[in-house]
RNA sequence: GCGAGAGUGGCGGAAUUGGCAGACGCACUGGACUUAGGAUCCAGCGGGCAACCGUAGGGGUUCGACUCCCCUCUCUCGCACCA
């Protein structure tokens, strides 16, 4: 063994043992518990960042952790590696997405090797790989046919920059969420996955995922966005339309006094009156090149127009105008709104500008609104009023009864309503994969036949920037026959979403070289669902909602069991530096090659552990990170001292030790017990690491270390302090258990078991207050008696003077911990 | 505005069930070894001379509160005209 510890040689050493055996390569084993753990993949960018490094240095002490328990443990890694940037750094270097892509991946695949990650590198794959995504292409298409795909023209979210199209979950405050540029809206016929049918079901089972943070939970609550209430038809004075709006507020239904549409609602033009087209058209108009974030917004003046038409609200028979109004959403419940101004502050506002009417319907107790004083509507609960039969009711429950009137009366029926829409899938763009669908001027919409797949992305396409797509200049990838009826047809040019394919990547890991479909169901099925998912939350409602959805749908194809994909979710907090995220323009980035060739992977992964627990920020520390490497020295320096003493003179005897040694085998044992306990129950790997390196310098200040019949002890506490640090440092531990003569790897000596008899007390030291305060300590055998504790702590010389001459009134003992002397 | 989370030394953070606040590490101070020290080892390290005071601030429950309850402040994240 080297007397200095030099990370480079060590790291290199085992990394190529790892990777000459296939250390981490699994295999179906029904006879072991099996373990699913999974870290999100990267982007290929280019270059892995200190995000990435703490991530998978998370769950690479996991995985390790669960094979030394035993677990046969998959772990994968691969790449997300369809995208956009791909494409903008081919237009920008005059290159291909491919080679860019595949050359950013061979890199960040050597800088992972270089983090010593226990992955099992065999079941790597690419998402644009020919053998991934056309297995994806076959799904969509079984997707099609049920139904859970579909094409429909609609509004969509529009990038200008990125020239695509995004899906709602992908817009950030009106922004695109990759490039940041305005999004606008543009009427598309677009490509969707049917999420809207597995909205009840996705709402359900986030009551059912209890291994997920609760924050997560609530967000995909809030996306999904379930209300209950009423549609209810107004007829239109004059004609035999009708009108239908969505309500969660029935009970107020005897106080609406005028109806707003969306500027979008197909029957906005149909209810103007031609007198009042070109005002109305106008203002559809403005609505239209207004975007919508600014419209959305809380602050934004309501406006509207009025159409000229009325219609009847259906209760009180009274007419009531029908506006436009801008802050009236087309894709939210029906497009429509019956407006109570009384009840409702949106529509308050919009009656006192237009000077509509108001009608009271709900008091508040002990309070009588007059409409022609109120500066605000009332939306608390309150007694019905002016509302036929449900008068002097509690507003909330007439809901329930009126629901049940309107659905008696044939005016309405009870419903729920979900914010969800559906997942748009469609993009101009040329790096993904292409939906297998053409296009023919007489059969219409043709799925590409099963023998025809897949529809492989042509490598032969120019990249000028301009103009969208280069796929849909490319002939040869558009023009051909159609697969029904032979005539010249054309080939859909959009590709998918990329968030697609990262929908069920996890369920190709488990047979990643499987040939006869896109999933072995017989494999999957032994090691589905994911036990642990790590990674950032930023996805909580992107990639997480997705991957339930599809692996839903996957189930209902009959491909997988399970209901969900991920059984626990850690969210990892950011790593910051100097008070911001790192990032190029703060210029606080730290390199991970740079870090790891100065300091090693190890003092990398040791420090992003230790710094913080997983799921907090991690403040990056260019001290804290000598900290660690200081820390690795000793532990190193540690082995070399001691090997005089390793594997010398048997097991050890207990009965034969010190009081000093009992002691220390003490902290061992306490030690193997709390390591466990953080890692397992917690995954709070900064204390596990603190409490090894307690126990490290406990082991340094065990003086009679010298005498030789302490080869025993001193074998058992460096063998355990080597197991506990494997999972944060492998290759120092290694490096260090073959130091100490044992053969074989750390892994197959498994993790160190706690023998209770060794950590139990010998003496409890008793706290001792007076009144609250802490006075003393006294120490008592563990068998000690309430008496005797209150004898010692009476006879306590730092005790005697804050209970002499006083009153005692009474003590509290609680058993080996503390002694409370209550005085007066 | 609504919802969730957080606020502890100079810094990152501990305190798992209401029981020694500040583990562990960083920074700092002193000492040892040394030609040297940015290596290593040893000691100290919340404030205050002390009584005491200290976990954002105020109140409460309790023998006892960082921990439980009420109010206030600050920060972070999410949602936000959703009918």
């Amino acid at each position: 063994m080297e007397e200095k510890y030099i990370p480079r040689n060590v790291e290199e050493k085992w990394q190529k043992i790892w990777e000459e055996n296939k250390t981490y390569k699994v295999t179906e084993d029904p006879s072991k518990p099996k373990y699913y753990l999974l870290e999100m993949f990267p982007y290929p960018s280019g270059r892995i960042h200190m995000g990435h490094v703490r991530n998978y240095s998370i769950g690479d002490v996991v995985g390790r952790f669960k094979r030394l328990r035993g677990f046969n443990v998959l772990h994968p890694m691969g790449w997300d590696a369809f995208g956009m940037p791909a494409e903008n750094a081919a237009i920008q270097h005059k290159s291909h997405p491919a080679k860019w892509t595949y050359e950013n991946i061979a890199y960040m695949r050597s800088q992972l090797k270089k983090m010593g990650l226990s992955y099992d590198w065999d079941r790597e794959l690419a998402t644009c790989d020919l053998d991934y995504y056309k297995w994806e292409q076959k799904v969509f298409l079984e997707m099609y046919e049920k139904g859970i795909a579909y094409k429909k023209t609609s509004y969509v979210n529009w990038c200008p920059k990125c020239e695509t199209v995004l899906a709602n979950e992908q817009v950030e405050d009106g922004a695109c969420w990759r490039c940041d540029s305005e999004v606008t809206q543009k009427e598309l016929e677009q490509w969707f996955f049917r999420i809207t049918d597995y909205a009840e079901e996705l709402l359900e089972y986030t009551e059912k995922l209890p291994g997920w943070p609760e924050r997560v939970l609530t967000m995909q609550r809030n996306w999904i966005g379930k209300s209950y209430g009423c549609e209810i038809d107004f007829p239109v004075e004059g004609s035999l339309a009708k009108i239908k709006v969505f309500t969660t507020r029935q009970d107020t239904l005897y106080g609406a006094t005028f109806m707003s549409l969306a500027p979008e609602h197909p029957m906005a033009l149909e209810l103007t009156t031609p007198d009042r087209r070109a005002e109305v058209e106008a203002f559809i108009d403005k609505v239209k090149k207004t975007d919508k974030i600014k419209r959305t917004a809380e602050d934004f003046e309501k406006e509207g127009v009025f159409t000229g038409s009325y219609c009847i609200n259906p209760v009180t028979n009274r007419r009531m105008p029908v506006f436009l109004a801008n802050f009236v959403l087309l894709d939210y419940g029906t497009g429509a709104v019956m407006a109570v101004p009384t009840h409702d502050q949106r529509d308050f506002e919009f009656a006192k500008k237009y000077d509509l009417p108001l009608q009271v319907v709900i008091q508040p107790e002990g309070e009588t609104l007059d409409s022609a004083a109120m500066a605000a509507a009332y939306t608390e609960v309150g007694a019905m009023v002016n509302s036929g039969p449900f008068d002097g009711l509690r507003s909330d429950e007439a809901k329930e009864k009126i629901a049940d009137y309107l659905a008696k009366e044939g005016i309405g029926t009870k419903t729920v309503n979900f914010r969800l829409r559906d997942w748009g899938i469609s993009r101009q763009r040329y790096w993904g994969n292409p939906i297998p669908v053409i296009y023919c001027d007489i059969c219409g919409v043709v799925p590409v036949p099963e023998k025809d797949l897949p529809v492989v992305l042509p490598m032969d396409v120019e990249f000028t920037g301009e103009g969208g797509s280069p796929l849909k200049k490319l002939d040869s990838f558009v023009n051909v026959p159609c697969p029904q009826c032979g005539q010249m047809a054309r080939r859909e040019t959009d590709t998918m979403d990329t968030f697609v394919q990262s929908s069920w990547y996890f369920l190709r890991y488990c047979c990643p070289d499987f040939a006869a479909g896109p999933i072995d169901k017989a494999r999957a099925e032994y090691w589905m669902s994911v036990d642990q998912y790590i990674g950032g939350i930023e996805h909580a409602v992107l990639h997480l909602l997705y991957a339930r959805f599809f692996t839903k749908a996957l189930r209902d194809l009959g491909y997988v069991k399970v209901d969900e994909p991920f059984t626990n979710l850690l969210t990892q907090g950011m790593v910051i530096k100097d008070g911001a995220k790192m990032s190029k323009s703060k210029g606080n980035v730290v390199d991970p090659d740079a870090l790891i060739n100065r300091y090693g992977a190890d003092t990398a992964r040791l420090f992003s552990l230790f710094a913080a627990p997983p799921e907090k920020d991690l403040d990056w520390s260019d001290q804290g990170v000598d900290g660690s490497f200081r820390f690795l020295n000793r532990v190193w320096r540690l082995v070399c001292d001691l090997l005089p003493f390793i594997g010398k003179g048997g097991a050890v005897d207990p009965a034969s030790l010190s009081d000093d040694a009992r002691g220390l085998r003490r902290a061992v044992h306490k030690t193997i017990r709390k390591v466990t306990d953080d890692i397992d129950e917690r995954f709070h790997f900064n204390t596990a690491i603190a409490a090894i390196m307690e126990l490290v310098n406990a082991i340094y200040a065990f003086e009679p270390k010298n005498v030789p019949e302490y080869g025993p002890l001193l074998t058992e506490a460096i063998e355990s302090v080597v197991i506990m640090l494997s999972p944060f440092v492998p290759h120092v531990a290694e490096e260090l258990w073959e130091a100490l003569g044992r053969k074989g790897g750390v892994e197959a000596a498994g993790w160190p078991s706690f023998d209770p008899s060794a950590a139990v007390d010998e003496e409890f030291l008793i706290v001792v207050q007076v009144n609250g305060k802490l006075r003393g300590k006294v120490t008592v055998a563990t068998d000690a008696t309430e008496e005797q504790v209150k004898a010692a702590a009476f006879a306590d010389e730092k005790v005697k003077p804050w209970i002499e001459g006083k009153q005692l009134r009474k003590a509290i003992y609680v058993p080996g911990k503390l002694l409370n002397i209550v005085v007066g």
